[in-house]
DNA sequence: CATGCCGTTCAGCTATGGAGAACAAAGGTT
DNA sequence: AACCTTTGTTCTCCATAGCTGAACGGCATG
């Protein structure tokens, strides 16, 4: 039907397309996100009216820019999360006491989302972005309580793409961490995902399924030594067992 | 050329709804949702795994929900407002000294946003969600400074709906309200957007610009008397004129 | 083993939305 | 001021995208 298996209706993907592009763009006009994402101005005029009438796009003489409808809609499948009403406090006096910048990831499909994250904003990672499940600290501890099957399926779905030298690229030493990682209940992230940052994690088990994932995060020269190895991931471990059971116990 | 003047593509506004129904409906499946919608199953199905391939939706053994793709939008919309981070830490304050809900507005379009909120949960208010201007004390105060004309077709536009038996629906009483206001920098709302909840807002003015508005909300019988009159609003005006002077000076 | 009730697939027809050019409006430049 | 450039908007026409309606297959439940 489509040309590209799967997507089928064409005018939605456009849509989104346009959206995608008004979200790193703060505003843009006809034109410019027309030679961006190489549709007719026409084409892009009629979704972009389209989306302005549904109350998702405002225009101000020319430039468009998204409205908040979509904060509600982001906010709507947070705020579902159970996890995330468990986690926000502890969270943020884990972010206190160690004076880094502390996450929540939630995996969905075959990869990670930063689903809360308080830091002092060092390093630019947006709240609702993704990441890589093999090449962060909190994508590890997840993938540690998967079963080898699945961790399996993972590597041939995505193969492990390096995106910094240090990203472990190859399957065995992944499943030797993620036997590790299971015994001691914390995974560390050595510069895997972004250069000069390190890493702590430690998965948020319920019932066999790791359901999230909360880590801390900090330059490479500030998180080692003994600092890293005992104190920061005696709280980060002790952090997500208390969270498990604030979830158990609602 | 559309049947509804505007929506030219039609398959975004059904894709649109379908993803408005997946908002409230936390997981649902085709059926329920083309009968709901009154299209055809495989029109939605479509729709469905189109949007699961574009990331916006996930499947799990026919029941579809909506992923954290659009938090991402969502939260990039509210991060790029100036105001939010000038307000965030403020509104905090504010929430803890008074024991109220506090909540942060804008204007967009013909309606106010929830931007931020920061409460005891007694009132389910959803951040994201929209207030009507004319009937919320935020919304009164960000209508105070705009210009007459303005207000006018405002009005012209939309009415004064009554959404409680107190909802200010006479244009010469909100006019009339709308210059006190202004003169007292503070806007009450008693009942009427909701019925037995109170409100005191006052405005962020940039340049003769309402770009925003406070407010605390809390039961009628928490808010009155001197606790309402002089406490409570004379903290929401100084939070108000300090979140003023913090954007001025970014 | 039969019977609903799902989600998914299919084929075919029709309305829809895209291409492209013409139009309008707004700035910038000389 | 008159020009030109660049933008958003509108128009018409045609191909095809995407709906309808029905058939298929899987999974429960009786």
């Amino acid at each position: 039907m489509g040309k590209d298996a799967g997507v089928s209706v064409q005018a939605t993907a456009t849509s989104f397309a346009i959206v995608e592009a008004l979200r790193t763009r703060e505003q843009a006009g006809v034109t410019e996100l027309a030679t961006e994402l190489d549709r007719s101005k026409s084409a892009v005029h009629n979704h972009l009216s389209t989306l302005e009438t549904l109350g998702y796009v405002t225009s101000t003489d020319g430039k468009y820019r998204l409205t908040h409808r979509f904060l509600r809609l982001g906010l709507a499948t947070r705020e579902r999360n159970p996890i995330y009403a468990a986690a926000k406090a502890k969270l943020r006096t884990l972010a206190r006491t160690t004076g880094e910048s502390v996450n929540l990831v939630v995996p969905e499909d075959d990869h990670g989302v930063y689903l809360y994250r308080v830091g002092n904003g060092e390093h630019p990672i947006e709240e609702g972005g993704s990441v890589a499940l093999h090449a962060s600290a909190a994508g590890k501890a997840i993938l540690a309580y998967r079963g080898h099957e699945a961790v399996d399926d993972f590597i041939d779905r995505h193969g492990l793409p390096a995106l910094t030298e240090r990203t472990v690229t190859d399957p065995a030493t992944l499943r030797s961490q993620l036997r590790s990682i299971r015994d001691r209940r914390v995974a560390f992230d050595r510069g895997e995902q972004t250069e000069g940052w390190q890493c702590v994690a430690s998965a948020i088990v319920i019932e066999d399924d790791p359901i999230a994932a909360i880590s801390v995060s900090g330059p490479a020269d500030r998180m080692q030594g003994k600092r890293l190895e005992e104190d920061t991931t005696g709280l980060v471990v002790s952090t997500a067992k208390a969270i498990e059971l604030e979830v158990l116990s609602d």
